[in-house]
DNA sequence: ATGGCCGCTATGAGCGGA
């Protein structure tokens, strides 16, 4: 069984490169995020031809995220579900596949002074509250999407450039491993050592040519489930040439 | 030291992204 997740980066903008990827790497589950569309004008008769149920959590312009997968999705969620005030679209949750999948985008934070810093961190708060409300460490689930915080230095190009900024911050890094606490193993780094691979590269200039990017798109394992994860890969590829995303898709394989 | 690219928008410049 493949599960994969993907900061598409605007899903209308990617979704002939989507169903190529789809038709080539045939994901049995895969997590997107940044959709940045209303659930009106999300592509669901497209993946549904190529042989995936979807469900959508959009909003216009920015965030929203998405659950594919070509068994049903049962008991799906949106939202955090604790706070009717926050609007943005960044979490949902199905059942699929004998597991939980719940597929997050999480707020980028901007940089250090701003007030989307703060709202980052409470953010990765409600999501642990979340977990515990909702879930359990003993039971088979995937929390995957795109983190935006890098686990550790092993996961940045340069940590000396990227000390103390957004994304690489002490305070970011404890509220991600707080959330990890719940019970969650990150499969690639599980499977991977110290490698220094990364999963998000600037559009700007050569970053990718020179493979300068972070590692912050995740795929968390409780324990059943790492238990038969065999392998957990970044595919690099799907980076490459035109109109690509500036994330590349990171893919766990359960036995 | 700064910005460099990309997708979005009741677009044509500004915002957010990371």
């Amino acid at each position: 069984m493949k599960l994969a997740t993907w900061n598409i980066n605007s899903i209308r903008a990617r979704e002939e490169r989507l169903l190529t990827w789809l038709g080539q790497e045939k994901p049995d589950v895969l997590c997107l995020q940044e959709t940045k569309v209303e659930d009106a004008g999300f592509p669901i008769a497209a993946l549904r031809k190529a042989g995936y149920e979807v469900a959508t959590f959009g909003q216009r312009s920015y965030n929203g995220v998405a659950i594919a997968s070509t068994q049903p999705l049962a008991d799906v969620t949106r939202g955090l579900g604790d706070d009717p005030a926050d609007d943005e679209a960044r979490a949902i949750a199905a059942t699929t596949h004998g597991m939980r999948v719940v597929c997050v985008y999480v707020p980028n934070g901007q940089d250090l002074m701003s007030d989307r810093y703060p709202y980052k961190l409470a953010w990765f708060r409600r999501l642990r509250a979340y977990l515990d409300r909702t879930a359990s460490r003993d039971q088979p689930l995937a929390l995957c999407g795109d983190m935006n915080v890098t686990p550790d230095d092993r996961d940045v190009w340069s940590p000396e450039k990227w000390q103390n900024q957004i994304h690489c911050s002490p305070p970011e890094r404890a509220a991600l491993a707080e959330l990890a606490a719940f019970g969650l193993i990150d499969a690639f780094r599980h499977h991977h050592g110290d490698d220094k691979q990364y999963s998000w590269w600037d559009y700007r200039g050569v970053a990718f040519f020179k493979n300068q990017g972070l590692r912050i798109d995740l795929i968390y394992l409780t324990a059943p489930l790492a238990a038969r994860c065999t392998g957990c890969t970044i595919d690099r590829n799907a980076r490459k040439g035109q109109d690509a995303s500036d994330h590349a898709p990171v893919v766990a394989v359960m036995a």
